[in-house]
DNA sequence: GTGAAAGCGCTAACAC
DNA sequence: GTGTTAGCGCTTTCAC
């Protein structure tokens, strides 16, 4: 392993020297610098990242915890912050947290040990005391898809019941009167925040959601489909259904079709996220786009000026709106 | 924050000993140690991992690259490799080569910095050359999905001609005749060595396959549909269709129904990979399952163990086998 | 069993 | 402009 010493004694100059050359700051002369350079570049020296970390007691790494990155929705995440690094010249560190608080912790630590300057996480189980500690810690967290007004100005999320109510609001401008809903049977954050925008803009509008045509499922296409099939063997009848997320609305297709219903000539279907998966089904789903990967970087370039020292704490939110993306799944009734 | 030394300072015994304790090796007294270990807790010590890796020489941190982690697949494969370091108490260094040789080598430069013990490569458009090179000045080098004989025990890959024999067989044994291939425009190692499998099985079996009925496209759902439309305006005939992968099978399904034709009762469709996407679109898509992410996690600890000092040279391969998914876009056709 | 001490490769004063 | 030097927090001989 070639290191600064090595370079130095080549040149015939101070390790410092190198070292300035290295980072283009301080003041080396042109004739030095240039052979320093070329002498870097001969030997293949490459900085030994540990010992400038240690030495500089900062780091040039960041760190992503995610659920799981095999999650289409997580990977997007994943993405976005994998080019917030790359474009800030940062390596990115990730952990997986396996959808439970304890291994959520863990690899917080994790990340913290490695001297991670800025951190972002997404995080489902953990409750708000010990993120607002965490916070505390850490100035360069940020938590992703999730609010916490004490620590808003760390937190990078998405206007979750205005995007229902978006939703919502196309299938009653398409003509629809008949309403179900299949949601998360995970009643936290998410789940509660969409059906409530469902919900809101439906009374608005003079519509009633009856109780018995909101059906809880696993937030999966699994989850989906039985709990449209349980909708249905109530004898439900509607003519507009919102799920809470794609795959959940891909399950219900699945359900529709096969209890002989048309997709949207019966029923119009309608998702959240805009998952690719979307795209694969027939027809191909109506759905609030979820700018994930957009807000993951956003998340990270935050992160970044969050942890360094000199910044100020700013009571600036960061909220992301979804958007309608409109496909097959909903039917357009004329009046 | 919180050091080694205030560690010993408070525990009234040297750092020599606290580091013992931590790493639970030499001869520590039994009161000793568990006082240690309690000052520990008490003061919240962790260890900092930069001056660790870089006083042992070697780092507790694994390096995986792959196209970019938002597609499903690659999202699997790096999954896997999260598995196999949380596993062995890793940490992971995430970098997503964006399809390209000059940005693969960066990430792989990246990790190498970073003192990666080991580094689980997916690469596409590296050549063998520059990868025997890599390989052979990083011990913990393994390549995933790809076969370089001159470093045969560092591949670990699947083998792409049997699946897609198995995959053709299948479609001869429930009694299709007529076959139509759609594969990827990018014709390098995995296309090639599919579509070769599919023409081989088909030989063997006195079915000719026209030269005709092969069209390429991106692979992706809108190379896969564009490549059917393509076969189907040139009028084509096909009761089997063949696809490079799941997208790819997917796009096709589309373009089959857009033409008015029935899958799977008047073409049967097979992908290729098993993505979960597979289970999205209707029918649900046979396809042969490449387990992506146990080959990943063998892959880790492949990588670890090379990277290991005392690892011997083996002239062991790791070859995986894709085995047959069937579900709905194959008919069996009464002969 | 335990401690002292010499680095690991680098950064960042500070001196010249 | 350039060099000297004191650490960063830890591991690892080597003594005792």
């Amino acid at each position: 392993m070639v290191t600064i010493n090595d370079v130095a004694k080549v040149a015939g100059v101070s390790i410092a020297t190198v070292s300035r050359v290295i980072h283009n700051k301080g003041k080396v002369g042109d004739v030095c610098r240039s052979r320093v350079k070329k002498i870097i570049e001969e030997l293949g020296y490459r900085p030994n990242s540990n010992a400038s970390s240690l030495a500089s007691r900062t780091s040039n790494t960041i760190g992503v915890v995610t659920p799981t990155v095999s999650m289409s929705f997580f990977g997007s995440l994943a993405s976005g912050v994998e080019k917030g690094a790359r474009e800030n010249n940062l390596k990115l560190l990730m952990s997986n947290s396996l959808y439970e608080t304890e291994s959520e912790l863990k690899a917080i630590e994790s990340l913290r040990d490695n001297n991670c300057k800025a951190i972002i996480l997404h995080s489902e189980y953990s409750d708000n005391k010990t993120l607002i500690k965490l916070a505390s810690e850490i100035p360069g967290l940020v938590i992703i898809n999730r609010y916490i007004p004490e620590i808003a100005n760390r937190c990078v999320w998405l206007d979750n019941a205005s995007g229902s109510e978006v939703a919502t609001k196309h299938l009653i401008d398409t003509g629809h009167t008949n309403f179900a809903v299949v949601t998360s049977i995970y009643q936290n954050r998410d789940p509660i925040c969409r059906v409530e925008g469902i919900k809101k803009t439906l009374e608005n509008n003079g519509i009633k959601l009856l109780a018995t045509n909101v059906e809880e499922g696993s937030s999966n296409m699994q989850g989906g489909e039985q709990a449209v099939k349980a909708l249905l063997a109530k004898g439900c009848k509607f003519d507009a259904l919102l799920a809470y997320n794609d795959l959940m609305a891909i399950g219900a297709i699945h359900a529709l079709f096969d209890a002989g219903l048309r997709v949207p000539e019966d029923v119009s279907v309608i998702g959240f996220d805009d998952l690719s998966v979307g795209l694969a089904c027939r027809p191909r789903l109506t759905t609030m786009h979820y700018p994930v990967a957009e807000m993951a970087l956003y998340a990270t370039n935050l992160a970044i000026k969050l942890s360094e020292a000199n910044t100020k704490p700013s009571k600036q939110t960061h909220l992301f709106i979804a958007d309608l993306v409109i496909r097959d799944s909903v039917k357009t009734k004329t009046l």
